[in-house]
DNA sequence: TTGTAGGCGTTATCAT
DNA sequence: ATGATAACGCCTACAA
């Protein structure tokens, strides 16, 4: 394997002028620096990422902290983009990742989550799918001991930034153009979980259109779970004039309901995945594009790297209705 | 952080014993094991495995070369259990994962990607979705500079396993299930893409049928594509009596097809993916999982990264109808 | 501006 | 059986 050695050896340079060069430092003539590069690309060096993470505490590495929801398989494609497109801005920012499940680690306290990922030489951690309800995380994150991007969740500190769309705006705006739509008063509202800070901010954002449009509003927990919609829209969907759900696997599962009480409600879901046009009917939903929030996530913890205070980022979101011949084509 | 050097204070040895011990190397006496294990407790001591990686050649870390499908995002559920299957089973396995996908190195050399995988300490690698066009892989796994196990194609040498289900086997088994049930003679075939792997074996399966029962078979490709699976239907579906598919998506549009041009003919998948139970009318298809067979891959690369030869893996499958109300519960 | 040298945390090779 | 010590490839004061 060609090392920074054998370049500094071609160039005649030492192998600390190499460094700096292929670093971008300073303090380099224009004439090294040209000669340096030269035989970079003579000799094909590629730097090892391995001994540059073991010798200095900057070019970290980055770890993907991804809650995998094993119950239903059908919201990978969420989590699948979420990885690409991480995984992707990595590569071009040049920094090295490795993707871990909550699964793994259900079982360790915070102190040894920590030091496995000080074990990784991890400095910067990226959060999917966390809930109030993960202590270790929330342990992992006031420690300060790494540099972090949480999805969808609101918090935020000096190494930590939060990124995402914004769930209360959207939640109001999907539901508000379908219930203007459909002319409706009474709403079924299909919560996700309990302790899901999504699940807060989009509650939020209905209770915003209630109080302005004169609605009533029944709230149930669906968990995200589409038997849990599809149970509660039997129970309660009769009396309403509308189903709005926290997401499209919970309004697939409300939809399916209706059909099979033989009558009509709109739906609204929440998240445009691709299984909305599997279902037959289109419905009104909120498409993000999961791989552009997730790279932007990889942006912004690059930042927190480079010594960057946490914030809070928004992404876009837009409001469309899911049909079959869209999605195949 | 607390280091090997930290253990070996503390117990009052060597810092190579106390590697010896937590390596499981020989020559070291019950006693000190015994201490060093205790001490190594005592400190909560985790190995740092970037340096591990660094100085040894030994203890490798793993490459996830990963096809992400663009085109149809619903086929995400499967390399998504891909990916988790392996991570799971490496960190049980102590070994260290990086993911890419084949996006990534689409413009690169061969070369390149050797440097770039050796820069990265990478010793191992598993490959999913290769096809007999992927030169650059195959001249990855040719040059032999790396441990590989490929799921779902026919490459063995030395250091070269394959991991996967029997193709033939199965697709002969669930076409010919299908085909009994509905006494059929004339049948339609949507293969995969011209030059997969898989869609070969899936080929010579129904070749063996159609020997076997005398039946008369078209086959068109529909390069794993429900909208050209839609098409081919249309065009060629009338006349004959059944659609046998080389996946579960161009199932479903033969199927949508099928409805829209208001006949019936049965149909059958292949792969038992989530969305079969979406679309309303069960079908048969080939059940197998991923997770396992992604698993059972890890663990036969970890054996190829031990010194072991090169050799083809066959898991385990199931034929199956999917409908709507199993999935959701 | 350039080069020297001391780590980073392990592993592995030798002596002892 | 145990313990020095030299790699591994790179980064970074610090010295020249």
């Amino acid at each position: 394997m060609v090392s920074i050695k054998d370049v500094a050896k071609h160039a005649g340079v030492a192998i600390s002028t190499v460094s700096k060069v292929i670093n971008g430092y300073p303090n380099v003539s224009e004439e090294t620096r040209i000669k340096v590069n030269q035989v970079v690309e003579e000799l094909n060096f590629v730097p090892n990422s391995v001994a540059a993470a073991l010798s200095s505490k900057q070019a970290g590495r980055v770890a993907l902290l991804v809650n995998l929801n094993v119950k239903t398989q059908a919201i990978d494609e969420i989590d699948m983009q979420y990885i690409q497109g991480a995984i992707n801005k990595a590569m071009e920012l040049n920094l090295d990742v490795i993707t871990l499940f909550f699964s793994m680690f259900k079982s360790k306290t915070m102190e040894e989550l920590i030091r496995y990922l000080k074990s990784q030489s991890i400095t910067g951690i990226i959060i999917y799918g966390m809930s109030k309800e993960d202590k270790v995380l929330h342990g992992l994150i006031a420690s300060m001991e790494f540099k972090c991007v949480v999805i969808d969740a609101p918090i935020v500190n000096e190494n930590t930034s939060s990124v995402g769309i914004d769930h209360r705006k959207a939640q109001y705006e999907v539901a508000r153009k379908t219930i203007e739509e459909n002319n409706c008063k009474r709403v079924l509202y299909i919560a996700g979980k309990r302790n899901g800070y999504v699940t807060q901010e989009r509650l939020l954002g209905m209770g915003d259109l209630v109080t302005e449009l004169e609605l009533t509003m029944l709230v149930r927990w669906g968990d995200f779970s589409e038997l849990q919609a599809r149970n509660i829209t039997m129970k309660y969907g009769k009396n309403k004039d509308i189903v709005v759900c926290a997401s499209d696997l919970m309004a697939i599962g409300a939809m399916k309901a209706l059909t099979e009480m033989d009558i009509f409600r709109p739906v609204c879901g929440f998240d445009g995945i691709i299984l909305m046009g599997y279902v037959g009917k289109q419905m009104n939903t909120v498409r993000q594009d999961f791989a552009g929030v997730s790279a932007r996530a990889m942006e912004e913890l690059a930042l927190l790297m480079g010594g960057k205070e946490g914030c809070i980022v928004n992404t876009p979101y837009s409001l469309v209705r899911m049909k079959y011949m869209d999605i195949i084509c």
